[in-house]
DNA sequence: CAATAAATGAGAATAAGTCTCATTTATTTT
DNA sequence: AAAATAAATGAGACTTATTCTCATTTATTG
């Protein structure tokens, strides 16, 4: 079993970006739940360990490095999450009931026939598109804990 | 040409709300633009003829009898915009340099694919899919009068 | 038209996120 | 390895978006 604290610290110096104590256990939360989080949650994870403007810094700080992706869930509360992986396009999908966010990938055949109709929208609109996103939203029946 | 005034009336009406002049105001500013706006775009559009209070209940109201649809753009600003045609599917472009949404529909057989891939996740993650979005992201070149 | 219910405006309250600045912690230089 | 320099942090002030409160105004109902 790896050293907790060791994978924070590959990543940053990595990425060029020194190594703090807030920064590796920011990462050591994100990493230890792997899946997107709100801030809110993180927050609490967190348990007043990194000031909450020390917080929004180094989430900052790893959207530079272009490790964290960030978007919002249906009621607009932000969302993050780790992207380590270069090939690990995928989307999400948010149960309206407990709010939690699930990575989804959906097929490669999906992923073409979105390009082309992208691809056809660019020409139509005269638009240069640079990255799409699919959002689902519904209910995680059964197996949440969660939900009641 | 039809009266500026008669479309909101009709449309609270037929969702049995009162019909009150913050209401008519806001319906009227929504359609005379005709596209999805951020609320800071509306407020100024609005120019102060609706006090800021009265406008997010006005918009939370018209939120409620499903007629206003909220989103978010790439840079989290809040977005709204009318639906009023129930078979008006549609998904959303948006411009990082002006922050334009357009309206776009995509192709039936890409629908039907969307929801085939739906269909998958949901017996894979056992997970109800209500809706969905599809968001594209890129740069509005040439004919935009806001992007430089 | 009066009575009742609902909506509004103004500004106070709240919450998310940013900013400031003195102090602490990393990194670089010697 | 210690000193010098640069960067990051914590605490709380500040800003901005949104909600809330409540006295007043406007709609709707009888």
């Amino acid at each position: 079993m790896k050293n907790m604290t060791q994978e924070p610290r590959n990543i940053l110096s990595q990425h060029k970006v020194s190594i703090t104590n807030p920064r590796i256990i920011v990462l050591d939360t994100l990493l230890d739940f792997g899946n997107p989080i709100t801030i809110e949650e993180l927050q609490s994870k967190l348990k007043g360990k990194v000031a909450k403007s020390t917080l929004y810094r180094v989430l900052n700080d790893l959207k530079k490095i272009n490790i964290l992706n960030e978007f919002t869930s249906p009621d607009n509360a932000v969302v993050v999450e780790l992207i380590l992986e270069e090939d690990s396009h995928h989307h999400h999908l948010f149960c309206s009931d407990c709010g939690e966010v699930i990575d989804v990938e959906l097929s490669d055949e999906f992923e073409m026939m979105l390009v082309k109709e992208m691809e056809k929208v660019q020409k139509e609109l005269n638009f240069e598109i640079k990255d799409h996103r699919v959002e689902m939203f519904g209910l995680c029946t059964d197996e949440c804990s969660n939900c009641k």
